[in-house]
Formats: C-alpha cells, structure tokens, sequence
DNA sequence: ATCGTTTATCGTAGATATACGATAAAGGAA
DNA sequence: TTCCTTTATCGTATATCTACGATAAACGAT
C-alpha cells in the first residue's frame, strides 16, 4: 500500500500573487518592531504620551548611541515621531502610524 | 520670549519596562514578516489551505533556493509549517501562531 | 537500479543590522 | 563667552540577511 498520496491538503488552483505595495510597506512596519529593543521602546511610548530620549535609554540595557540607532529605524518606519525640545528630544507614537500597522497585520 | 518650553507633551513619570520575553517574541514574529517576499507567501498560505513548495517558487520573482530560505525563516517563527508529501513539501500556516502574531499586534 | 522531479542545503558575495566608544552638534545655564 | 547636558552621528567590528548557482537529498516512476 503506497503513502498517503498527494491530495490530502494541497490544492492546486491556481492563485497570482497581488505583487502590490502593501506587503512592502507592512514589510517595513513589521521591520521597525523585529528587534525586542524596538518593541520595549514601542510599548513605552504607547504607555505614556511621550518621552525624553533619555530616559529611553536608561530603560535599556543598551548603550546611549545603540538606543539612537534604533530610534532612527522608528522614526524611518514612521511609526515614532521625535520632536526637538532644547536640547533634549521628546519622542512619541504616530498614532496613525500605528493604527496602519495593527489594520495591516489584522487583515492578514 | 522664550521659545515653548520644555513640559508641553512630555510627561516625566517614571516607567518600568516588563523586560518579558513577550518582546522577544513578538520581535520573532515580525521579524518573519519583515520582507515583502515573506509577508506574500504568508498571504498566499491563507489564501489557500495549502501549498506546495514549487508553486509559491512560481510565483514569487526569486531563485528556489532564496524561496527556500525564506520559508526556513518563516518556519522558524513557527508562523508556517511544512509537511513532506513524497518528493515535494506542502506548506501551510499554522493558525495559532497567526493568531499569536494578531493577538501581540493588537495588543500594542 | 536508473531517471526525473522536487526541495533543502552548501558555498559565496554583497549589503545591511547591531553594538559600542568617541566625537560632534545643539541648546540651556552660569 | 564658558560649561554642562542631551542627542545624533561617525568610525569600527562583528554578525546576519539576501540572493544566486550548484549540488545533494528524498521520493516516485519506469
């Protein structure tokens, strides 16, 4: 008796790939929180309105300039905004951003 | 006049960060879902029941070989798993792990 | 056993991520 | 001005991703 055959839960109808711009651009959300680092710093923007740069850093076992790297990688996705304030930087979630990132992932 | 100071949207209460292995976790799953070629399979995966390991090949502007390490990647996360079937591999998601990557997501 | 199909792995090359210390830049305070 | 604080950037080293062709491994068919 041979091995269970083939058909057992393949279909083979064929399907084309929507080669659209929104599996790039989810891509990118998805990169912005593929680092744990990247994920605290989310979640504690999205605890509190905003906060000092700093105090980001003093949060994270991760040196000064490490923290500021994966701020950019934020703020390049979008998803974190930073505002100049003196000499300090006050950084806060874009809301909408963020909305589009859960949306996306929902209607996967 | 001085310029706006600094208390306009910064708060300075003092946060713990859950240093969880939640992060970490969420960090993995996004990671899989982090390049436009892997968030397509993962899409063509629901769209489907299942599929074998050629016909996502097919579709996809990418070297088998390259196809195949992204689907290594995507196992890894757990998000997808593979069943062999004689010669070929049928893929398919694994929908805990997807509604793990949502439930993370949305909870942000 | 041999052939053909299918998929994973190897080897390699180039690009990018990650991390750190050191330094520069910007601004407030003295 | 001259400090001091704060943050970004530079330079560097290591590691990992991404991509490909070539090859190996697994299996069905003949």
């Amino acid at each position: 008796m041979a091995k269970r055959s083939t058909q057992k839960t393949c279909d083979s109808t064929p399907v084309k790939l929507t080669a659209d711009s929104t599996a790039d651009d989810l891509a990118k959300l998805a990169w912005a929180i593929a680092h744990p680092a990247r994920v605290q710093i989310v979640r504690l923007l999205i605890g509190r309105q905003a906060c000092v740069c700093g105090e980001i850093v003093a949060q994270l076992p991760l040196a000064q300039s490490t923290v500021s790297q994966h701020l950019k990688i934020l703020k390049d996705s979008g998803l974190v905004q930073g505002e100049v304030d003196g000499p300090k930087v006050c950084y806060c979630i874009n809301p909408d951003r963020l909305k589009q990132l859960k949306a996306s992932v929902a209607d996967l």
